[in-house]
DNA sequence: ATTCTCACCGCAAACGTTTGCGGTAACATT
DNA sequence: AATGTTACCGCAAACGTTTGCGGTGAGAAT
């Protein structure tokens, strides 16, 4: 009596415990594996009565297939990895936003690791995504990242992979890039429209091409500019530094009119603080403008002029290049998100 | 010729795609399988001449056992999934982060879902985790989450649950949660000890649990001192409407010696735009002093002092816990992270 | 009555692991 | 010489799916 009860029950709980599978609603149907499997998806083998009746089961059950089996024998994993350096950043979150959103729709999922910008972290991601068999791979690279082995090893594995933002040299591969150029075009479009004459360039670590791109066309269009602005460029690796650098540089320029351009959100954190600390205030002591991926400029009043990079942009961007690979399309792609001026009020 | 150049490419190709198997190492070793996996986990019954030879051709074939296939065997995915209402917020990314870097050191990875608050998409993320048969949830719930029964089902199914920020009422679950409390005590008694007579207190939405809270403490303790404090208390449910209040009420307050308290990062950003649109400054002007995840305080100058609620902390106490959780422990705790106060020089 | 179509369905192998169980030598114990 | 012990190793089933192929019965065509 006690020993019956007790199976009872131990099968009550198995019950719950397990998924339900193809096997169990075969059985209760008095069918074949085979034809639940293929009345779920619609195959023109099975009868409508049957396959009504299979459905019908498998609703009930919420019969969901075992992700795991499938990927064992179809090798597709419906998993896109995300490869970020860093999870602080409002440009990457939006991205990743932007592609778990498109996922979801497609029936994707997203896995987001963080290489810390080692490329050893990265390299080590990179294999468990080939052993995992992802989908597919967005990732931007460390700025040490320079073997591109692993990325064609994915390659032959056929797994796509869309580099993003941080890209490397590497010719023929799937870029998708903000329009550093073009970001730059439009503040110093919008410098020159408000006719300022001293310009405070605050540019990164010059050794990142990020800053050289920024940088150079900044400088060009400037110059190629008629009227002779004057444009002193300095370099800030971090936002301290940024902070530092513009404190010691604020006196010498406040008898003239100036603005102040940040190519980056860190770096006009920096130069914020350090105006803020001299008592100055946009637009009335000085023009602020900066190139941003959004947030930073809105904290401050008046909001900050800025040239937009936008992270959900390229996320929409790069997930329908990943489309495209997975549909077959071999053939590499350079894309460049062109950028949109923000106007606030500091300029 | 043509023909056997042929398949000897193809066979080039098929090596390189596939990913090394138990079956080939064994093969290529005339040893079988089971032999092949034991040796790989230092198993017993392995002779150690024959271990050391499959595991020196695993690693030169960089073997690495399939997920898919030993999660169907063994039901363990080595996988956390994190699902929170929102990226983009600064204590969620530092408990992302917080939460990849230990996993990464156990063996796990992590993927991250966003329910974008919505308890409709939250469902289905859970559904989703329970047929991928996860090792362990976080989760932050979104605000209309009311019903217990999804996550006792994943109890039954053996996935443990670690609600963590957002956590719902039900007694017996394991959650981490931030100390809203203390850290409106600590931020109380930073207002005492400046000897402020007039306090606004900016709180986000009344519903919310975690604003009756923080606004339930910080009145308390500042009643509770001595000397009469006059705080007067509004809600604002948005950065905006955080900045409208502000901006309406500084007015009135200008001519006393006064501080506002922010329960939030959120508030804080609103607030600081109205008192830098009426061209105020800290502490001069004013104090402010705030509850925060830590990155907003620090882009103003003077930086802002705030009582830090931390989620890279609150994700090694998730973290800890799902440990224990997965060891066997079936036992509910609920952990309270103590708050620390950051002194800036707003106040 | 024989063959041909078709619509419908099941068998069985395969994906790559893990693991209980049983087997075989070699050597030590009676 | 028979038995026991021990160290090593392989067989085979199972996890849940997908899919090529072959089979059955009913009706149509010859």
């Amino acid at each position: 009596m006690f020993a019956v009860e007790n199976l009872y029950l131990i099968n009550q709980v198995i019950r719950m415990r397990q998924n339900p599978t193809l096997k169990k609603i075969a059985e209760r149907l008095n069918v074949s594996i085979s034809t639940v499997s293929r009345a779920l998806k619609d195959h023109p083998d099975i009868s409508p009565e049957t396959g009504r009746k299979i459905k019908e089961l498998a609703e009930l059950l919420e019969y969901d297939p075992n992700p795991y089996a499938v990927n064992l024998r179809t090798h597709s994993s419906r998993e896109f990895a995300i490869v970020v350096p860093s999870l602080s950043n409002f440009f990457y979150h939006s991205f990743i936003g932007s592609i778990e959103e498109e996922a979801r729709i497609y029936g994707y999922s997203v896995v987001i690791y963080r290489s810390s910008n080692d490329a050893k972290i990265e390299q080590e991601i990179l294999k468990s995504c080939r052993h995992k068999r992802v989908s597919g791979i967005f990732i931007a690279i460390t700025s040490e990242t320079d073997d591109m082995e692993p990325f064609l090893k994915m390659d032959v594995h056929g797994i796509p992979v869309i580099f993003f933002d941080k890209v490397p040299q590497y010719e023929s591969c799937n870029k998708i890039c903000v329009g550093d150029e073009h970001a730059a075009l439009l503040a110093a479009e919008e410098i020159i429209r408000k006719d300022i004459p001293n310009i405070l360039g605050i540019f990164g670590d010059p050794n990142m091409s990020i800053t050289r791109a920024r940088l150079q066309k900044f400088a060009t269009v400037l110059q190629q500019n008629g009227s002779a602005v004057h444009l002193k460029t300095v370099h800030a690796r971090s936002s301290a530094e940024a902070e530092q650098i513009t404190l010691s540089l604020l006196p010498e320029w406040m008898d003239k009119k100036f603005a102040v351009f940040c190519m980056s959100d860190e770096i006009l954190a920096g130069a914020m603080k350090a105006i803020q600390r001299k008592g100055l205030r946009a637009p009335a002591d000085l023009g602020v403008i900066a190139i941003s991926d959004g947030m930073i400029p809105l904290l401050f009043y008046p909001e900050i002029t800025y040239a937009e990079t936008s992270g959900s942009k390229l996320g929409k961007l790069a997930f329908s290049r990943m489309m495209r690979c997975i549909a077959g399309s071999s053939f590499a792609q350079t894309i460049i998100d062109e950028s949109k001026l923000v106007v606030g009020g500091s300029i």
